[in-house]
DNA sequence: GTCTATAAATGGATAGAC
DNA sequence: GTCTATCCATTTATAGAC
C-alpha cells in the first residue's frame, strides 16, 4: 500500500469505501480522510467524486469485457457453465456499489448509464452464445419460443441477485452468495436438460448445500 | 385538486415527482414549488421528506398487503394467474420510486428496510399459495427440490423488473411494460404445464404481441 | 394554515504557500 | 504533490408576522 501511487491508492480506498457502506453516503472529505490525505491533494489528482466514479466504471468495464467476450467456446456441459457464472458474478461482487445504487447512479451519470447498457447487452451476447454451444453439443433443448425470455431471465437474475440479498438481509459470505446464485441460475435450465443433465444437477445440489454449510450459513431460514 | 387538504395534496404531488423525476433529485423546497406553497408550509405539515417519504411508504404498504393477503383461493388457471400478477405489478408502478433507488432508499431509512423485507416475505407466501392451488387443482407439476428457486426467481422478477426496464431504457407505455413482464413470469411456469396449459400459453403469447403493438411499442429491437 | 426571511449545516471546489 | 484555509452553492430547518 506504501508504495503505491497516489492517485492508484484513491481508486483502491474508494472501491472499498463504497461497497462497504455505499457510495451515495461518502463525500469527496470523507474519502480524503480514510486515506489520510487533505482534501486539496484529492481534488489534485480527481476532479471530484464523479470522476473517482467514472474511473472505477473504467476498470469494472474492462474486466467485465474480458469476461463476456472471452471465448466460451470450449464450454460443453452444465459444470463449463457453473464456473463461468461464477466467475462473471465474482467481478460484479468486486464492484457492487454500481449495483446497490444502481437508479440514482445512472440518473446522476448518464454517460455511464449508455456504456452500462452496453455490458447489459454484452451479458446477453454471451448467455446467448452459451446456451447455443449446449444445445448443439446436446446438453439442452429449448423450445424456440421460450428461448428470449429465459436468456432475460437468467440475465436479469445474473444483475439484480445483490439487491435480492441486500434485502433478504441475512448476511452472508460472498461464496457463498455467489454460489447460491449460480445455483438459482442454473435451476433455470433444468427443465430443458435430458435425464443425464438432471442427474448432474441432482449434485450440484449437494454441492451448493455443502457450500453453504461450509461457510456457516444455512440453505433455509429457520 | 383544490379541495384536498394541503397534506393529501403533499403526498399526491411528492409521490408524482418522486415517480417522474427520482426521490434523490427532489428536495424539500422542490416539492413545495410544484405546489405553489411556501417551504415553510411544508414543514409545518411534514417535518421534512423524509416524513413525506415514510408517509408514501406507509400508503404502499397498506395497498401491497391487500393485493398480497387477499384471497388467491379462486385462482384455477394461468388466466387468473396473469389478472393477480397484473394487478400486483400495476401497485409497484405507482410507486416505483422505491424500487429505482432501492437501496440508496434502505440505507437511508433502516425502519423501511424492516418493512419492505417483510412485504417481500408477504410476496413470497402469496406465490407459494398460489402455486400450491394450481398444483392441486391439477394445472402444474413442479417438482419439489426446484420449487423454492422457481418461487424465489418469481418473487425477483417481480421486485426488480423495472429496474431492468429502466436499464434497457426503451421507453414503454405503463401497459406495456407490465404486460411483458407478466407475460415473462408466467414463462417461469411453462415447463411445467401440462399440455393443455402450453397451448393457453400460445394464446397469451399472441395477446402480449398485441398489447405491445396497440401501444406503438415492439416485442423484440430492430 | 400559510407566508417571508433567515439561520444552520453540509458538501463541492479552489487559491496560494510549501 | 501535498497542505491549509477559505469560499461558494445547495439544502434543511426554524422563527415570527399575518
Amino acid at each position: 500500500m506504501y508504495d503505491m501511487k497516489t492517485k492508484t491508492r484513491i481508486l483502491k480506498t474508494s472501491r472499498a469505501l463504497f461497497n462497504e457502506a455505499g457510495e451515495a453516503e461518502q463525500t469527496a472529505v470523507d474519502i480524503a480522510n480514510e486515506l489520510e490525505i487533505s482534501p486539496g491533494n484529492l481534488y489534485y489528482h480527481f476532479k471530484g467524486k464523479d470522476a473517482i466514479i467514472e474511473a472505477l466504471f473504467d476498470e469494472f468495464e474492462e474486466e467485465m469485457r474480458l469476461i463476456l467476450t472471452g471465448s466460451q467456446g470450449n464450454i460443453a456441459s452444465l459444470e463449463d457453465v457453473w464456473v463461468y457464472i461464477y466467475i462473471l458474478l465474482e467481478e460484479i461482487y468486486d464492484f457492487r456499489f454500481f449495483y446497490y445504487n444502481l437508479g440514482a447512479l445512472l440518473d446522476r451519470y448518464p454517460g455511464l448509464a449508455r456504456r452500462f447498457r452496453a455490458i447489459i447487452e454484452d451479458k446477453k451476447a454471451a448467455i446467448t452464445g452459451l446456451i447455443d454451444t449446449l444445445e448443439t453439443g446436446g446438453a439442452l433443448d429449448i423450445p424456440e419460443n421460450l428461448k428470449e425470455a429465459l436468456i432475460l431471465q437468467i440475465v436479469s437474475t445474473a444483475t439484480f441477485w445483490l439487491s435480492l440479498y441486500q434485502i433478504e438481509d441475512r448476511p452472508l459470505e460472498p461464496a457463498s452468495l455467489i454460489h447460491r446464485t449460480v445455483y438459482h441460475i442454473l435451476t433455470l435450465l433444468v427443465p430443458y436438460t435430458d435425464e443425464a443433465g438432471f442427474a448432474n444437477f441432482e449434485k450440484f445440489t449437494d454441492y451448493y448445500h455443502e457450500a453453504l454449510a461450509e461457510t456457516g450459513a444455512r440453505a433455509h431460514p429457520s
